[in-house]
DNA sequence: TGCATATCTGAACAGGCGTTCATTTCAAAG
DNA sequence: CTTTGAAATGAACGCCTGTTCAGATATGCA
């Protein structure tokens, strides 16, 4: 097996992250072993340890880079005008974003208790500052007299789960297009929010 | 260590769920070994199987065993005359049920993977169910024109992720008391439901 | 007291685990 | 055409897996 084409592999590290990443939201990163996904690439398991040093930081390889991806993709969305504007683009945004990348977001969710406590630490803070973002927006708004949302932090947590939530049921070439879901998500957001 | 007291093991069984319960709930059905149970319950491993025919049936168990007194604790509720009452029951009802519950509801998200296909399929039939009772909800709030959610499923859905959030970052003893979140989420519901 | 029965042990089974490493393979560079 | 060195193999390491079962243990009943 193993190299078909181009060889000195620049292409088998991502093959590694990829059948990683599919294997892991499919079964469980403690369900997957290490000679299952040097399968999928087309190579014996020792071959991996060329690739990363163990399965562990395999794992959170996978998480760090989808929570800097979700916090620069972020930093580059346009920002709106007022509050209201802001928190539609955040919810667009968000459930955008998600939708694009089912498994990195299932193994982000799904997996925090297989990360080993330093690695927990440096997710778990990814993860806050993001709902940051959506705190500060909720906050400004409520600054400004737009939004009317009796708690901020749990106004916050609750827009973030009923977004994220998309993911648990969305299916391409379904009822809805993603657009109308957008649409009527931010609806259901901005009045969650007191708008 | 085995029996203390009692014998006869009408009590070794329960002990065999609490211990699978707390174990799977904290490292994940696949992590955890029949040893591991074992040990917690003060047992060699080959004494589980007087219990359990086997790992997977032990899980299965924990799930549908959840979703039934799931549905008989909201069958068992006093329902609302209006729509919106009936939402505010059922609110209030989902977030004082599953906080009481946290491993229970951690295992029922989480370990749906790891459920063979039959098990599967009567979990996710059970949890459907759960669903619908919210769903005819927003249904008859709309066809008595007290909801103006724009689309009924989507709005489930929604209500569903948000609410069953709170189990993610609630802290007994925390800011805020469990009343004072039931009621400020009970808002945010209203209000995304369009009431 | 002794018998029957439920409970549990401890060893065994066949196989899988993450990881290491001496050895082989093979394309590119000199 | 040889040398170099990265890439991959395949065997081995010690340990753990779910499950079975013959045998030991302890209890409740006659």
């Amino acid at each position: 097996m193993a190299r078909k084409t181009g060889s000195h592999s620049d292409i088998t590290g991502p093959l590694v992250r990829e059948a990683a990443q599919r294997l892991f939201a499919r079964y469980g990163y403690a369900a997957v072993s290490m000679r299952q996904i040097a399968a999928e690439v087309g190579v014996q398991a020792g071959a991996l340890y060329l690739y990363t040093p163990d399965k562990q930081t395999l794992l959170f390889n996978l998480m760090k880079t989808h929570l800097e991806e979700l916090h620069s993709a972020w930093a580059a969305e346009p920002k709106g005008e007022t509050p209201q504007d802001r928190l539609e683009v955040f919810s667009r945004f968000h459930i955008r974003f998600h939708l694009d990348r089912p498994e990195e977001v299932f193994i982000a969710y799904m997996e925090l208790r297989n990360l080993e406590p330093e690695n927990f630490a440096v997710i778990e803070s990814l993860r806050r500052a993001y709902e940051a973002e959506l705190e500060s927006i909720l906050s400004d708004g409520h600054t400004a007299e737009e939004f009317r949302a009796p708690d901020i932090r749990l106004a916050t947590m609750a827009i973030i789960a009923m977004l994220t939530g998309v993911n648990t049921w969305y299916r391409e070439g379904g009822r809805l297009s993603r657009d109308r879901v957008e649409r009527i998500y931010c609806d259901m957001v901005r009045r969650a929010a007191g708008a």
